[in-house]
DNA sequence: TTGTAGGCGTTATCAA
DNA sequence: TTGATAACGCCTACAA
């Protein structure tokens, strides 16, 4: 492993003059520059970041945790959040909670234990028990957590949005599969839908069913909701994330029920995958790339020391899952 | 920031001992353990793993390099492996390189700048020309580079049986959609489909074509494949994927055809969408966690010196997206 | 403008 | 069995 006192030597200055060309301070000839930088390129010498790190109290590395990255969801937004960051020369470290705040709380130690610039997390708990070190800067994805950064689509808006576009169908008798209660992403998507609904006159409640954000969610409470009597069950479900509703497809598919005609169906988030199912499915996408790129900055550029939440605007992508009403 | 000399002060010992208890040396005394023990405890002191590692000349963690975490087989393979890793102490990096070999060296020299103490790489170049520390050990996943560690799954056997299972079901014009060609995964699993049928006598030479292993590339084949004259079409498709098989459902829901009454359909890989499209999909499964527990037990457990490669047997999933060829 | 030296938190070697 | 102390590779006052 060359270091920086062989490229002192080759260049024949001494380390802190290769330091300072290093840390691109003005402050050094040009003659000595030209001799540390070649000598930098004939040794193909990188500086040991770990080494750096220690120095500075601090690593260029940010962690990146998310409930599971096996969701297409968080997998985008880790693609979004590794590709800045490496265009920075930043590492970035990944961490799956499962949704397990004991999970959570091992993760973010041998994390912190690291010393990163900063950590980018879309929480499970409300993190209140964990010790922040001031020098890592934290922003939080999707949820609010006083005290820290924030950044998320607006949920309410999306929700309301979906909904909106059922009523706009004419679809009266609509149902709704939720998050679980313990998540205020689940709670905020149910509001938005609410919030719509009040708007209207509906001759029926709609369902209001919960689970997790997961395929099996929505394929179990699609089947129960289409299992109904053909009057009393719905001819529209809007969903708190798109594997539910891709679930939910899958469910009437089973039972012999064609989405859109018999069924329409609203997602959230515009996973990849939800404009290549059959049908393509209407939802509610979130501009992760922008979520991404905020994170990361707010991360890097520390001028940028306001805790005001950031909510992104959310847009509804109308594709072929929904229909009118028919009849 | 709590430090080891902290945890000395107070427990009133040295440093040196607050180290080796750390470090679970064996001659300290049981008293001065549990008092150093005790102060830990109460300082809540965490060992600065950026020390530790400029020290060691080596950093708990493990280098994660695919070609694109958004790609669900290999969002599983991270999760695997993040999930050991962590389980032992170790983080674990994410670096995407899309496919890129000029992406693939930096993120490598970024990595490599970090002292990780091995990395997990699905490479898309030979790296023949990167310059491998020795301290660092590493993993193949998927393709063998000579002087490297490999793991992957036995892709000729695979796709063979893909192939063969095809074949029992009496289909007789078949397609082949392979990778691309400069992707030793991609001509393995060729190899295995044109094994299987030189077994057979077929009255049509199967039509391979090629592409990437994405959706797109799929559907695009797949409209193109199945846009032929009714007696000309194949009546059974294998793919180099599971996207480009669910791709080619797909092209072929959009040209009315029925997968599999019209269609058979095989992918490869068996990520969790392939159970979960519409009709499920048949497609040979390879054993991801088992390939991750090898991958890190091999980084970690250095007396596992041998440059064996290994390969893991696939198995084919039978579900419903083929069927017996019809009169 | 350049060189020297102290220290970041840890481990490991050497005495005691 | 324990305590000093010298590195590990780098940055940054401080001197020159």
């Amino acid at each position: 492993m060359t270091t920086i006192k062989d490229v002192a030597q080759h260049a024949h200055v001494s380390i802190g003059t290769v330091s300072r060309v290093l840390a691109s301070n003005p402050t050094v000839s040009s003659e000595l520059r030209a001799r540390v930088l070649s000598s930098i390129e004939h040794l193909r010498f990188t500086p040991n970041a770990i080494a750096q790190g220690l120095r500075r109290n601090r690593n260029a590395v940010i962690g990146l945790v998310v409930p599971d990255i096996t969701n297409p969801f968080f997998a985008e937004l880790a693609k979004f959040v590794e590709g800045m960051a490496s265009q920075i020369g930043y590492s970035v470290f990944l961490a799956n909670t499962n949704d397990d705040p004991a999970v959570e709380r091992i993760q973010l130690d041998t994390l912190l234990s690291q010393s990163p610039t900063g950590i980018i997390i879309v929480p499970t708990t409300n993190l209140s028990t964990i010790a922040w070190p001031e020098t890592v800067s934290t922003v939080v994805v999707d949820r609010a957590i006083p005290g820290h950064q924030v950044i998320s689509v607006d949920h309410v808006a999306g929700a309301r949005m979906a909904a909106e576009h059922l009523l706009d169908l004419g679809h009266k008798r609509l149902a709704y599969i939720s998050g679980p209660a313990s998540s205020d992403v689940a709670m905020l998507r149910l509001e938005g839908f609410h919030s719509a609904l009040s708007f209207k006159n509906l001759s029926t409640t709609p369902a209001i069913l919960g689970g997790n954000f997961d395929y099996q969610t929505g394929e179990m409470i699609g089947n129960q909701l289409l299992s109904q009597p053909f009057h009393q069950r719905p001819t529209a479900i809007a969903t708190a994330n798109d594997q539910q509703a891709i679930g939910v497809m899958r469910a009437a598919a089973d039972l012999g029920m064609k989405v859109p005609a018999d069924l329409s169906v609203v997602g959230f988030d515009n996973i990849p995958l939800a404009s290549l199912v059959t049908p393509r499915l209407t939802t509610v996408a979130q501009p992760l790339e922008e979520i991404a790129r905020q994170a990361v900055a707010s991360i890097i550029d520390e001028s940028d020391i306001g805790h005001l939440p950031r909510r992104v605007a959310p847009t509804l992508k109308i594709r072929e899952s929904t229909t009118a009403l028919e009849g």
